[in-house]
DNA sequence: CACCAAAATGTAAGCGCTTACATTTCGAAA
DNA sequence: TTTCGAAATGTAAGCGCTTACATTTTGGTG
């Protein structure tokens, strides 16, 4: 061990990795770096895996899927002996390709009762499900929905189902629900909130699929001399940093992110050391609610 | 072809990096995942590294100098071919040790003249320095600093001596400004501005570090029944999505991230490539003048 | 002091590629 | 048709480890 110091001799670690062949690395393809919404998480996913000796290899798809099969690929080749993925949406040929390398995976994000993969998640639809009919309860009757592209993403798909699946129970028709579909951006936000307003009927809240959305829509409101929650309620989702900030605070249904993270980390470390996984189990979200909703004022209702 | 269609032959990682004693990765160690400020460079970093092949391996220090030395003999370990580190606060040991192995790196976030180490970044003290003068010229007196640790941190330090050296060169003693250092969160932002309000004479204008501490500042001003900027004047650094969204708008520096990342990237496939190096070149910030600065009121004068 | 199991140490065959070099095949010019 | 350089193909030696197995050393026991 002098020696070893002496001379600062450190393993190859592409000579382990092959002799081995496993490599204790672990990947993880998430949507967008840019965002903090996976930010925490992989942050708490690579504090977990630390703790037991792996690392961790990041990739983005920018929510193409295509380009996340390819990453897929690609982490793969490089010998990750496990993989998180988010949400549920990919082709069968993924999983059958990936179950063939028998390479474990967690899926993360969203969670799918009964499903065959280890999930750790949450119930996306029962979340927006809950908080709009809280938004319902204070009166609101005219509805509208900002969300992400729906396509190939269950996270914001079962978002909106749930806020229509509530709307629908509150005895209004679904099809009366504005719903603009835009890419992830706080000027996107914004732009969508403005061609809401412009609707025949305005909303007298406008529910977000995603906090990022959210707050562009509450800039632009600002902007066109709209105040929150007074003339119109914004609500979003995730309770990322922004939520705080923002004035007023945002509304939103909080997801335990971190949480979310090491749990993704404990599941696969399980699987890599061949332990069985007990089910899966869905983490709780909750609505926090800060300033940006109201019941609807006399002069809109 | 057909037949490594058919088979879904894939080369194996670890052998070819074994054997051609290269792995086509390259390393990025940043201060912390859980953060807006290296998102959005790290995003750009990765794209570039994409576009030329390489895959990038993140890790993270949480700020620790022990942490940041063991995460980077852990890259090299794992033989990424270049590394990317986060300013340039480190003991010579860790950069002999890359000499050594010869590991290209670059260091970013910072720029310092004439440093030996290849370096993508912008001058901290400057920028800083610009943005107090610009205060200084509204009229305050009274400022105050809420940084992030100085300790092993030259953006931090930097941009503290910045605003230094332009209070000095209005004809302010330095030591009448009062500096609290606090690590980097929305909570310390605040309680940081509260301690700062409880001064016996309390500044007109506060200068935080980075925006996430001005946020903290800019709620607690609301909270406490200050008004920004009428009371009180509060800037930020970076221009982070957070900074956009506050209310008011934070007025603050902004620094080209996702060049710097491309940048980044860029100099280090030059680097493993074997191409000279044509000279460190310092990135431009830019004042971005929002809604938290304003000249004091005669009541605080 | 001999004996034996347990512990320590030695040995060699790969892991799946790259690389340098040797050999074969090809195609165009003579 | 022959010839020769270029292109294509074949060959084998590692890269630095792990792993399984063989051999040696050790120390406790009778």
């Amino acid at each position: 061990m002098a020696a070893v110091d002496q001379l600062g001799y450190q393993p190859n670690f592409s000579a382990k990795a092959l002799a081995a062949s496993k490599t204790g690395t672990v990947g993880a393809i998430i949507p967008t770096m840019d965002n903090a919404i996976f930010a925490r998480g992989l942050q708490a996913f690579q504090e977990e895996l630390g703790e037991h000796g792996y690392t961790m290899l990041v990739a983005s798809s920018s929510y193409h899927p295509a380009l996340e099969a390819q990453q897929i690929r690609n982490l793969v080749a490089r010998g990750v002996d496990a993989l998180m993925l988010i949400g549920t949406d990919r082709g069968d040929d993924i999983y059958n390709y990936l179950e063939t390398r028998s390479i474990p995976i967690v899926t993360a994000w969203s969670f799918q009762d009964g499903a065959t993969i280890p999930c750790i998640g949450f119930d996306n639809r029962d979340a927006m499900a809950q908080l709009t009919r809280r938004v319902l309860s204070l009166g609101h009757r005219h509805l509208g929905i900002i969300s992400a592209p729906r396509a190939h993403n269950d996270r914001a798909r079962e978002r909106v189902e749930g806020a229509l699946e509530a709307v629908g129970q509150a005895g209004i028709a679904r099809d009366t629900v504005p719903i603009l579909e835009v890419n992830y951006s706080i000027a996107n936000g914004a732009r969508a909130f403005a061609a809401l307003m412009r609707e025949p009927t305005p909303p007298t809240a406008i529910l977000c699929g995603n906090d990022v959305l959210a707050v562009g829509a509450l800039g632009k409101a600002r902007q066109m001399g709209l105040s929150v929650p007074k003339d119109v309620s914004i609500t979003g989702f995730d309770d990322i940093e922004l939520a705080e900030v923002s004035y007023p605070p945002l509304t939103t249904v909080h997801v335990p992110h971190r949480q979310m993270g090491r749990a993704a980390a404990q599941i696969l470390m399980k699987l890599v050391s061949g332990e069985e996984l007990s089910g899966n189990a869905a983490l709780k979200t909750r609505i926090i609610e800060r300033g940006t909703l109201a019941g609807p004022t006399d002069l809109q209702a």
